[in-house]
DNA sequence: TTGACTCCCATAATATCCCATGATAATCCA
DNA sequence: TGGATTATCATGGGATATTATGGGAGTCAA
């Protein structure tokens, strides 16, 4: 078990805590960590996050880029200020910090969603609306997914 | 036996389990993993299915995408928010999501139909409508199909 | 003290483990 | 070859483990 697959909701409780999926602590646990890197994404109102492999892989591109030194500085700023390093307790829970609660406009129920390498923490609410676009979006991408809906017959050609 | 052949009619239990076929199994545990990967079908009300194989297939075509690109949430939602990682039991048996279950309209039983190096997962009256579609489809486009020795398998993959 | 944050335990729902059974298929052997 | 013995398989059900979540008690700092 590698990769962060499928999605759950859970409810934020009366102190402000959630528990991370067991399905994903298992991934994150492989991996050699007992929590999450959690930070707001750049491009939807939602909280990326993911263990130390992602961390890593982010880092490391940040060093490829061979950039100036003043520009590494800015843009390992902006990768890392709003980063989280939270470790769940033995329930397999974390308390959210409040900037990453305003970024993704939780409330009382959150959803983890698998996104193969790392996850998102959306708005369950919110996440229906970006769902709706996703559909769109991968119906156009179908042909560069790969193998899975080519060996055999498109709807359209049947109905 | 290295590829998912035939089809077979189980049934799902007061639990909710299923047994995954014997002989699926058996490709399964060939992969690498005793489970399934299962996702809703984008195209049919039916379940896909594989093992490590096509899951590997679909994380290399997302990895081969930009880190940050802005359609890269987009579709690795649409490929792993719905996909499930399922282990089954010593008997076989796994028990299927509920998400997973309403795409597919399961009720008391549901028919594991191989194609090759993935399979589905059908309501059994549903896909004996979906087969009378591809029936006459092909009957129309039979003079595309070309040589049978084109779309069949070689002897040595399937044995 | 007050609030924020641990650690620990309780619980209900669910999922998984383990064993039993009947049916069918495969094997064996005189 | 044919009949009997074994394996394998799908499925049922009781027992056990895991999970998400609620809440009590202790810690620490302001």
């Amino acid at each position: 078990m590698k990769i962060f697959l499928s999605s759950a909701v859970n409810k934020i409780d009366a102190k402000g805590r959630i528990s991370i999926p067991a399905s994903f602590r298992n991934v994150l646990e492989f991996q050699g960590y007992s929590g999450v890197y959690l930070f707001p994404s750049f491009t939807s109102s939602a909280i990326d996050g993911g263990g130390l492999e992602l961390i890593n892989q982010i880092s490391e591109s940040v060093e490829r880029m061979q950039l100036f030194a003043e520009e590494t500085d800015a843009l390992s700023t902006a990768l890392f200020a709003d980063t989280y390093s939270l470790s769940y307790d033995q329930d397999g829970r974390i308390s959210l910090p409040e900037s990453l609660i305003e970024h993704a406009n939780l409330k009382d129920k959150a959803i983890f969603v698998g996104q193969g390498r790392k996850f998102q923490v959306w708005n369950p609410y919110h996440f229906e609306e970006f769902k709706e676009k996703v559909r769109a979006k991968a119906l156009e991408h179908r042909n560069l997914i790969g193998p899975v809906e080519n060996n055999r017959m498109k709807a359209e050609e049947i109905d």
